[in-house]
Formats: C-alpha cells, sequence, structure tokens
DNA sequence: TAGAATAGAAGAGTTTACTCTATAGTTGCC
DNA sequence: GGCAACTATAGAGTAAACTCTTCTATTCTA
C-alpha cells in the first residue's frame, strides 16, 4: 500500500509517518520495475511496527527506546543475547513507571480521602 | 531558605526551580522588613511541592497538569467540588496509564518468548 | 574593603517529537 | 489533454520543558 493508506489504516498523519521513516523506525520499498517515480510502498508488518509505535509512545518509550525494541524484535540486527538485553531492560523500565503510578495514585488517593473529610 | 539551599535540598537545578515559579508551580516570599534585596524565601512546603512536581513528571503529568493537582491541594483556589473533580481526573488518567504499561509489559515478555524460543 | 559567591531578571538556545509549507514530479480520470 | 489528487524532498515552524548566558545588584568572607 502507499502513504496516504498506510495514513488511514493507522489513524497516524502522512508527516508522522514520514518523521517515522526518517528516524528509521519503518522503512518503505520502491518497486523495481517501476522507473518513472519514487513512491514506497508498505506491508502489514508497518502497520504493525506503527501499532506498536503508537503504544510504546503511551508508555512514556521516546523513539530511541522504541528503534531499539523494533530492532529487537523485527530487524535482524542483533544477536539474541541482545535482542534479550534490550528486551529486559524494557520490562525494567515498564515496572519502574508501574511502581512509580501506583506511588502516585496512593498519593492522590490520600489528597482525595482529605479534601473529602475536610482536613484540608 | 534561599534558592540555593533549596536546589541542594531538592536536587533540582537553581534554573529548573526558577523555571517551575516562572510556570506559577510555586512561590517564594520576599521578607518586607529586607528593603536592600529582592531575595525571595521558600518554606518547608515548597520542598513538598517540589517532590510532588518531581514525581508526578515522572508518571507524565504536564506542568499544567500538575499546577491544576497543586492548586487542588495546596492553595485555596479550588472549591472543595472542584477539588474532587481534578483528583479524580488525574486518577483517571493514572488507571488509563497502569492499563497501557500492563498491556505493553505482556507484550514485550511475549517478544521474550518468542526470542527465546528461536520464533523470530 | 576587595574579591568571591550568591541572587535576580531577561532572554537566547536546546531537545524531542512532531507539524506545516513550499516546490516539483507523477498518476488517475473525464 | 487538462486538472485534481497523490507522492517525494527539503526545510521552516511549533510546543513543552528545560538549560544556559549575560548582566547587574547584593552579601559574605578574609
Amino acid at each position: 500500500m502507499l502513504i496516504n493508506e498506510l495514513s488511514k489504516r493507522t489513524g497516524l498523519s502522512i508527516h508522522t509517518i514520514r518523521f517515522y521513516e526518517k528516524s528509521g523506525l519503518i522503512a518503505g520499498k520502491r518497486e523495481e520495475s517501476v522507473k518513472t517515480n519514487k513512491y514506497l510502498h508498505y506491508d502489514e508488518v508497518t502497520v504493525e511496527k506503527l501499532e506498536l509505535i503508537h503504544d510504546a509512545k503511551l508508555v512514556g518509550f521516546t523513539i530511541k527506546e522504541i528503534g531499539q525494541l523494533i530492532d529487537a524484535w523485527y530487524n535482524g540486527k542483533c544477536t539474541k543475547k541482545q535482542k534479550l538485553s534490550i528486551l529486559e531492560d524494557k520490562l525494567l523500565s515498564l515496572e519502574q513507571k508501574l511502581r512509580e503510578i501506583k506511588d502516585m495514585k496512593k498519593l492522590i488517593l490520600q489528597f482525595k480521602s482529605d479534601v473529602i473529610n475536610d482536613r484540608c
């Protein structure tokens, strides 16, 4: 599919997709047979990657970190050991985020009960 | 205490503290009796606020959201109803973040087991 | 009382992650 | 064949959250 369809499939703007491509997170392919244009074609794996990018951004991963994740998963760039090390690293940072959010939840629940009981 | 001590107590740079002050999150007080300078003095509550700002940033809240939180909690700016509405709103967004992180954790665990079993 | 350290104000610069604009070539359709 | 719609590339602009620089004034210390 071309970029317009990819944009519609993922809900990401064409600009954003091009930005991710420039950032090395995804890569379209030119059809060798076609000589008249430079149109890039995208496959289903790219749709998957863009969904991963979207979700990973939600949990606070940076473009750089998402790049590592994609390299560890989709691209044959790393050894098994490197892949596991990256994934382990991301798991640890997720655990950390989980703890931070739980702590903040406790704090806000405390705030809330104080407000309810007119303690502030 | 003056800004230098506040910086040391919180681990935040003087620049960052001044940025938060300009953003309306904290406010030092000038001593009325002193006419020769414009030095701002900070109290223990400011230390608490800066710790809250630090923690709230970790869970992804923006300066604006943290401002709301501080208003709801420390400043007498809101009614009880408004305070509860802000706190409820923040709790909901924390629940959402919690779900997103748990989902991402599952995904990465799946990646990991696939790598371990040479399924990619 | 000189000099070093600290405080404040104003504004420029940086990074991240887009978002938009301008330009130019290509394709699809009546 | 003409023109709207689509594609690519390059680069400018934006917003958030700092971070740094410059300048001036004040205070502390030997």
